[in-house]
DNA sequence: TAGTTGACCGGAA
DNA sequence: ATTCCGGCCAACT
């Protein structure tokens, strides 16, 4: 943990199954709750698969992308985690 | 060191 | 309810 980034990747991987954060939720939980837009930032350039993006959406609810395919597959994805308890 | 970018948020029309 | 504009923050070049 050195940068807010590392924080947002911890934070993100402590995220529960059949859970969903927002970007502003992460951005509180590291540190600084304007940083939400630094956070996606952030998770656009991490590509660690041990950091489940896809439960990370934006405060409206909606999803914002998804380097692993799209929203429409995160959204799968959200889906299945939260169907598959 | 400074400038640019980006998966956002909130308020206003 | 939807769309447009400005603002904030951290990382990358």
């Amino acid at each position: 943990m050195k940068t807010f980034a590392d924080k947002v990747r911890t934070i993100v991987g402590k995220i529960p199954r059949g859970k969903t954060m927002t970007y502003k939720e992460v951005a509180t939980r590291a540190g600084n709750p304007r940083a939400a837009r630094a956070v996606g930032a952030i998770m656009r350039k991490n590509y660690d698969p041990a950091i489940p993006c896809h439960r990370v959406i934006k405060s409206d609810g909606s999803m914002g992308g998804y380097n692993r395919g799209g929203a429409v597959v995160k959204e799968r994805i959200l889906i299945k985690e939260q169907t598959v308890v």
